[in-house]
DNA sequence: ACCTATTGATAAAC
DNA sequence: TGTTTATCAATAGGT
């Protein structure tokens, strides 16, 4: 250019290039501005000092160009704009639906908990007897089941040890001679606990078809 | 510049546009690569020609560039990025706490209402028993005190009602001095309302359903 | 920041 | 679009 053409290379010179820079920012800001009124374009010129300021210079505003050069050159970082905006208003949507759902699942927890008794009206009232009725049915043939179950064991186990008991009365007959009578008899065992199992599973077979039987589990 | 300098505004005549926009554009992006190459600093040149063709010059990924003017000069964009991205997680961990809550409220409810009870230990079977047994308690005294005011309404329309009667028989006596017995005593009313609120009062059955109010529909 | 010699850019014509 | 040419604008290096 002046006085001894400079080569086209960065500036090692720290002064030296902090002027140019100054210089040929201005003339280059200068020129794009010429070039867009002149010619009639569009125009956005973007710099960054090193030390990160930032020198612009755009015919309309920046954000316009940016996008139309997205929109011309990767049409696809708006693409995913979109999907993402559209994603996050679906989770927005699904998070409002939840909520209402908790809230609905919440409130009717508690009315049929009892807690909210008095929000309720005679109707509702009525109808969350009826359910808690049903379900106090359903529980309590469960328990009662479970009773069940848990008498089976033990007549089992109660079998086992007459079982056991037996036939150490036996090995005692024949190691010592000796003869008594059991201390229970087996039939009168198994009666016993038949009666009791056969008395359980009445009252449950009552209570449980109390109302309405179809809707038992 | 030269040959007669022209004017700073835009070029009326089509050709020489066109052709000053050629030129000059190649030594605007001639001069901004030079600016790059000298100073080592960052630039980004958009030209939309009046065609709408693309020309660009960038030291960098022209997105880079822009993403950095983003953050730089509008720091908006970007924090809103980051903030939307922050959002986004936000959402989705609230959407899973919200499903995970929605899971145990509904698991609770079945048990409650008696339907999941083979999943039910021993213990749960007696915990929910218990409750259903005081949630009952609490609907029933709701119940009985919604029918007390229920009675006390019509107690007082009856009354209302027997006053009128009267009033319609005596006017009667005096314009046709007709004599008749009321068709029906007060305490007669009283006690039959009572009876039917008692009757109603152990009748009442189930089908409500407990839950989301949109699925009762 | 200003000066100035010199180069680079470019308008007009071809 | 490329070349030429006459000028002017840009600017490197010095102050």
């Amino acid at each position: 250019m002046v006085r001894g053409k400079i080569q086209m290379k960065r500036i090692e010179n720290a002064t030296n290039r902090q002027v140019t820079f100054s210089k040929r920012r201005s003339g280059l800001l200068k020129k794009a501005r010429e070039l867009a009124v002149l010619c009639d374009v569009e125009v956005g010129l973007i710099i960054f000092s090193q030390k990160g300021r930032l020198y612009e210079f755009s015919t309309t505003d920046m954000q316009e160009i940016i996008e139309r050069y997205r929109k011309h050159a990767k049409n696809q970082e708006q693409t995913n704009k979109m999907d993402d905006e559209r994603y996050m208003q679906q989770l927005k949507l699904e998070t409002a639906d939840m909520e209402r759902k908790i809230e609905l699942l919440e409130v009717s927890k508690r009315k049929f908990l009892g807690l909210d008794v008095a929000s309720c009206s005679h109707e509702e009232i009525l109808n969350i007897e009826g359910r808690l009725e049903q379900s106090l049915r359903s529980i309590r043939a469960r328990k009662d089941q479970l009773f069940q179950e848990q008498i089976e064991k033990l007549r089992a186990k109660e079998r086992l040890l007459l079982q056991e008991n037996i036939q150490l009365r036996e090995k005692n007959i024949a190691g010592e001679n000796l003869l008594r009578e059991p201390i229970v008899k087996e039939k009168e065992v198994v009666t016993y606990w038949s009666q009791s199992s056969n008395s359980t599973n009445t009252e449950v077979e009552t209570e449980l078809f109390i109302g309405l039987p179809e809707i038992r589990c």
